[in-house]
DNA sequence: CTTTGTGCAAACACTTTGCAAGTCC
DNA sequence: GGACTTGCAAAGTGTTTGCACAAAG
């Protein structure tokens, strides 16, 4: 994964956080999703690599780790709230509501709306990490 | 609101669902929303206009309204899903972070994205009704 | 009058909070 | 050792379900 070990322990610590294993492993958690995971992923990763950890410490966890810029929660998602680490390529997707494939589009695919949007409209889009929902080529009967 | 009564009465009991006021209330009090609404919106115009309904109805009303195709739950949305009513012009919406003002955007602003996609990728996006969060041209600092 | 729908209450799932014990630095 | 964190348990939310009574057709 993207992340070296001593930057997010550096981030933590400068912003007045301890390092603690559960925070580290939730971290981890999330990497290991291809650093993109919805909470149910994160729980169950986490209960995977260390099954005493509770609930609510995933809960806090992310809290911290949102609050210091290592992860990012994602606004627009179908399933729920997913969680980024920070710094990764920005990327978006296309879930397929058919059987659930996953297509991951670049940012620049996006590009040409969101400045249409930003000359049309004067907004700017948000674009930490963007899910279109949909068919795939397979399933669009 | 651009629905007949007749039409949405037919639309119940052509599929076996009985035509009840509840039923009603609940479909008018998303189109009192512009035809689109949040679980929140459409619980508290429904407990405006008839306090007795019971919370639980209105979950099994949406569910009714859905499964005959009178209303549409749109997939993509920060504050949470969002139901709209069936047959209203398409339309998505551009939501401020900062202040929470809604600008409405037309089916022909995105259009452009969605065929990119269909070309590039075969994927076609369900576009019921698309929500962008970022921030309007007085917000973003 | 038969079948479906409602209200109520309880159950459920998910998230947050208070606090004593444990841990990081 | 002192402040921050954790796990546990309990309390909130929001949504779903079971069941007797009420209403629709």
């Amino acid at each position: 994964m993207s992340h070296e070990e001593k930057d997010y322990i550096r981030t933590l610590r400068t912003k007045g956080y301890r390092v603690t294993p559960q925070r580290l492993i939730v971290l981890d958690a999330i990497c290991a999703h291809q650093g993109h995971a919805t909470i149910g992923e994160i729980q169950l990763s986490v209960k995977d690599m260390d099954p005493t950890i509770d609930r609510s410490t995933i809960y806090r966890s992310l809290d911290v780790l949102r609050e210091v810029g290592l992860i990012v929660e994602s606004e627009i998602e179908a399933t729920g709230k997913v969680y980024r680490v920070a710094g990764e390529s920005t990327h978006h997707h296309l879930v397929c509501l058919g059987c659930g494939k996953e297509l991951t589009i670049s940012q620049q695919d996006i590009d040409p709306l969101l400045n249409h949007f930003l000359d049309k409209y004067g907004f700017a889009v948000q674009t930490d990490h963007l899910v279109f929902n949909g068919f795939c080529s397979d399933c669009k009967s």
